[in-house]
DNA sequence: GGTAGAGGCACAACCGTTTGCGTTACGGTG
DNA sequence: CACCGTAACGCAAACGGTTGTGCCTCTACC
């Protein structure tokens, strides 16, 4: 069936490893031999079999990037960029879905675990202690997400929490309410945290409602509550509960921005395209992506010794279309 | 460093093909000895190596699963979907990102197929000579796309556009444009065809525009010819083009759908979250990733003899607030 | 001219599993 | 009692590469 090393090496009137070696050490390989051997293996089409590769080598090239839910448009440019930039390395990255569920999480991590070299976690919604034991398997990066001793790729949405209030109040509003996001989140408790501390610096009124499934369907059913809270400011956990708040504050009677100022975080594509559009919160996410597949080469190659760096990136508010100045009450 | 089927052998007192056995063949050995071994695997926390298991199967338990722009919305609930039913199937998969580039996408394919035992291709772009050539190689099952002695799945987006076409026709439209997506895609060449075929019968006049950049980016673009051209209907490659439009429309003074009906193709999130919302043709894109996967499966398995079946779903017209009655000329 | 050193290659062991075959022990059959 | 089938397991050869070691040959140096 398929060209082995073995066939390349009968055509090419050498031996096996001499073969071997013109591909994965060519110093070692007189130029004449190693040149002819190149034009027998593209002759035959040789291609070297990563797994048997992978059984003496013990680096299988592969990495795993593990995500709550592939449709949920904050991943899917994180999920590009890795992938784009594992390839420049030249590894590739199986993709993985847990739809939420942190037994599925961890199931999923143990058996990729030996098939990879590494794993990227996107916003895991496992506990620490779990993240902490399974660490001895294979390496880790996490993105957004604290884990001790870990590798970590931060987006530092406090900054952004902070400018997002602050551009509330400025706006005149007093009554200002936080939709958080699911229970084991991360970026949810940081929000919650900068808001907080920003409201009270400002003498606001911030009321938290929450948690809330991170999807238009959890804003949507949170506009009865947002509604009776009476704010006239409301910060969401991402874009897409901004854009099921907007939703049902319509379907209310509620105008946004007009009765209503709405911000999102993640600046995902869906905000973009909204009307109004959504003023959200940036969120790096390909340069997380990135950068993550960076952090995890390292750590890959360091082994034990790696260093556990924390990248922090920046993000910043970016002012659209659905905040306005506060209706004067 | 991991432990390996031999540990387990050798704590259980067995031999190593016991051990495989146990779980591979579990009948082929003494349900004693099988409890045993497997107790003593669980307590050393043994895992099969896959890469190993793969070097004498020759088989991975891998698929690779090619898309054009992972950021585009329509994919990523079409990953999702495969990579959730491939593992129920005991597989994983390979997401990659081909940035719209046939060069890259044969070249990833040719990079991967060592690795996996299937691919699957979702509207390549690559040509049919190319990927007869590389059948040879590993199975492949390709989505949006008649190849020719290929397993297919193909999402009928004829019908939709049938319905959308006599949609405007019905509100009174008599002059309607269609973008057309990016050159070498089926899907936009169907979508050509039949809205060409109705308008035919329908007595409407039609202007095709494009090709169009798939993005919404290729919307607004073609915003000022689609003004040029007079026309009060506009079908679009897909509902990010169909977004990038309206705005184009609306910085022109254009109202949607007050000046200019608007009607989408793949009734992706955006489309659904937008104000207004996009009237918009449904592409059944988990059902197709589901079904692609289990049709992949079935090829990996009846070998050459692979069944070169081809699954037709259906798309439909879902209408919302994007179209309405022309305005009397 | 003898020897040291290095360049270039072959040899073979090894990575972790699977699997065809051989061996043993045992129960049933004629 | 001889024979056979079968269940349960061990043995060892693959699978397709990598890599440490050793042999040979050629060059350079004293």
């Amino acid at each position: 069936m398929a060209v082995t090393i073995r066939d390349v090496a009968r055509a090419s009137g050498v031996h096996v490893s001499t073969v071997s070696r013109t591909f994965s050490a060519p110093h070692l390989v007189n130029a004449e031999t190693r040149n002819r051997v190149l034009a027998v293996a593209e002759g035959l089409g040789y291609r070297p079999n990563r797994a048997a590769r992978a059984l003496t080598t013990g680096r299988t090239h592969n990495l795993g990037l593990i995500v709550a839910d592939i449709a949920n448009p904050f991943f899917p440019p994180l999920i590009k960029a890795a992938q784009a930039q594992a390839r420049e390395r030249d590894y590739h990255v199986f993709v993985a879905d847990t739809d939420e569920d942190p037994v599925l999480e961890q199931e999923l991590i143990e058996m990729l675990c030996k098939q990879v070299d590494g794993v990227l976690l996107c916003s895991p919604r496992l506990s620490n202690r779990v993240i902490e034991r399974l660490r001895a398997q294979v390496p880790f990066v996490v993105v957004n997400r604290r884990v001790k001793g870990l590798a970590t790729v931060l987006m530092d949405v406090g900054q952004g929490v902070r400018a997002a209030v602050g551009h509330l109040a400025g706006l005149g509003h007093r009554r200002v309410a936080l939709l958080s996001g699911p229970a084991g989140s991360w970026t949810s408790g940081e929000i919650r945290e900068s808001a907080a501390e920003r409201a009270a610096d400002l003498g606001l009124e911030l009321t938290v409602l929450g948690p809330n499934a991170p999807t238009e369907q959890g804003g949507l059913a949170a506009a009865g509550a947002v509604a009776a809270a009476g704010v006239t400011g409301v910060l969401c956990y991402n874009d897409l509960v901004a854009l099921g708040l907007i939703e049902g504050l319509r379907e209310r009677g509620l105008d946004v921005p007009g009765d209503v100022s709405v911000i999102g975080v993640d600046d995902s594509l869906p905000g973009r395209l909204s009307r109004p559009k959504l003023t959200t919160i940036t969120m790096p996410t390909a340069a997380a992506g990135r950068m993550a597949v960076d952090l995890l080469l390292a750590s890959v190659a360091a082994g034990e010794a790696a260093p556990r760096t924390t990248a922090r990136l920046e993000t910043s508010l970016v002012i659209r279309e659905s905040t306005q100045r506060a209706s004067s009450p």
